[in-house]
DNA sequence: ATGGTTATCAATAATCGTTATTATTTAAAA
DNA sequence: TTTTAAATAATAACGATTATTGATAACCAT
């Protein structure tokens, strides 16, 4: 059975046609795309889908922890089908999203922090990626 | 010297009487404020000051680094006086943020990770607070 | 199958935090 | 002073996201 299929299928989410070409882009680029993004590449197959409905999916796939939201950029929301815990780099010059394989921090092993109970964590880290030291992007 | 004041001149910033309001506000609250609170409370010392000021301000102030920007909300910054790397922690239930003073991790010492220059770092946890465990807030 | 019910989707309008614009005021420099 | 630049107020514009509504497609019991 096809990746994406099965995973729907696991989070009981059922596998209709635009979820599943939202889900098989995000996992077969293994990237961060954007809401637009993701519905530009849909609209390619599928002419006809909308964008409010992009946000339906995601929505829906965030809900049933298929997917992970990343609010590293100031103005939009970027969407993995990465859902273990990791952080991100986002490059202030090429502007490219990175995900950083460092262990989390031991809070997110322990669950909780400073008594308080923790179900999700974010670390995002800003600066010059090693492709553009040295170089004048964005310059 | 008034510690706003001080703070100001040391960051060449030119101490206005709004940007002095704005900058004592998130001092003395040691708060986490959005820009429209901030506004609100402005206005009750400066009723003519403008909410397209308050964000001229906070550029201004995070591009000179006396505060820092808080992206854990969906729907809007906050801003701190506190700019020492910190972690913060929103609860789903009663949406306060919360201050986290664990050490931040060694990347931030090493000023990169992963041959990529960190500029900055941001830490969010989601989940619920110490206080809210157990009780129905926001259900 | 068929009819009734629910879920999904497309199209579009509305929302709202933030940014851009412009004119006015204030402060600094000459 | 006079000149020049900086800061502010008022308002319009922007743009990502959300809400709304009507149409379509899938599900389910008869």
């Amino acid at each position: 059975m096809e990746k994406s299929l099965k995973i729907l299928k696991e989070h009981a989410i059922r596998p209709t046609p635009q979820r599943l070409e939202v889900h098989k882009l995000l996992l077969e680029k293994d990237k961060h795309l954007s809401a637009e993004e993701i519905h530009d590449q849909v609209k390619q197959r599928m002419p006809a889908v909308s964008l409010a409905t992009i946000y339906t999916i995601l929505d829906l796939f965030k809900e049933k922890h298929v997917i992970n939201e990343i609010r590293i950029q100031f103005d939009k929301s970027c969407f993995e089908a990465r859902i273990d815990p990791h952080h991100h780099f986002l490059c202030k010059k090429c502007e490219k999203i990175f995900d950083i394989n460092m262990e989390p921090c031991p809070a997110i092993e322990k669950r909780e922090i400073e008594g308080n109970i923790i179900e999700e964590l974010q670390g995002y880290f800003y600066g010059t990626c090693k492709n553009c030291v040295g170089t004048n992007n964005g310059q």
